[in-house]
DNA sequence: GTACATGCAAAATTTTTGCATGGGG
DNA sequence: CCCCATGCAAAAATTTTGCATGTAC
């Protein structure tokens, strides 16, 4: 059994990754965690994210040939995703699934919990028309 | 108005999508497209999958850091995931999603259906542990 | 005839990998 | 000390774009 060593990379994107509840991606915590380790690369974002989401710390989201969005509130939630710009919010209100038996013994396949997700507009890209297609980032925690 | 014209590729990836009922990536459709019309271009592909996205005759299923797959079956379904080989697979019992009233009322955002999909391993991949990672794919309806 | 659509090649974007070095256990 | 983790740069993989030409309407 490999076993994970715990690194200030490791610990600090994890942690940024659930305060900044926004569902960064790779490229934008990058930015974010060079304020403490500047020579941070973006590879090493890369990687630790991927062994954070293979332990189950870390969710992705990933769509629209755009860059993935990473998650770290385990609790299970529902999104919104906005088409236009690419943003990821959470959805506040309930939402019940049910499903008719076991998946596992209907279909064979061994899933974890259903991922919801609505796909639409969010509030300002259903006003304005312009707002932005491949740029909408906001930065959170600097 | 921008009027979208019949063109012989447009017609045929679409129904391609809509018989071929496997989620095909755009490389996989622009293989089996090839067939009727040699010289079509990934390029266009991928640009008529999007007009066809656009107009809402093609789902997009996209996800991992992989190849986008399409699905042209417009009633509402849900998928498997495998995190594994990337298939993805309908989902053939019956789920319920209930909204505790109205997501556009209570968010501001304007959404469609929600997408529902249940992440994790298909059979072949729980079983043999050296499934294909990426290259997981089966050609149909050459 | 006009404007959208196409093919081709080249670029852009996002993610992964190779390799030498560093550092946690 | 050993081996995983890192930084860097280079490559891979996926998707988009520019441009001249073709073609639906």
């Amino acid at each position: 059994m490999l076993t994970r060593r715990s690194t200030a990379q490791r610990r600090i994107i994890l942690d940024e990754l659930q305060h900044n509840r926004t569902h960064a991606t790779a490229a934008e915590l990058h930015q974010i965690v060079r304020h403490s380790i500047p020579r941070l690369s973006l590879s090493t974002v890369y990687r630790n994210l991927d062994i954070l989401h293979r332990e189950g710390l870390v969710k992705k989201l990933e769509g629209s040939g755009r860059e993935t969005r990473f998650d770290a509130v385990l609790e299970n939630h529902y999104h919104l995703r906005c088409l236009k710009c690419g943003r990821i919010e959470d959805l506040d209100i309930p939402v019940t699934v049910k499903v008719e038996g076991s998946v596992t013994s209907a279909t064979g396949w061994e899933v974890s919990e259903p991922q919801v997700e609505f796909c639409g507009l969010c509030p300002d890209c259903r006003a304005g028309s312009t707002a932005g297609t491949k740029t909408a980032e906001k930065m959170i925690r600097s």
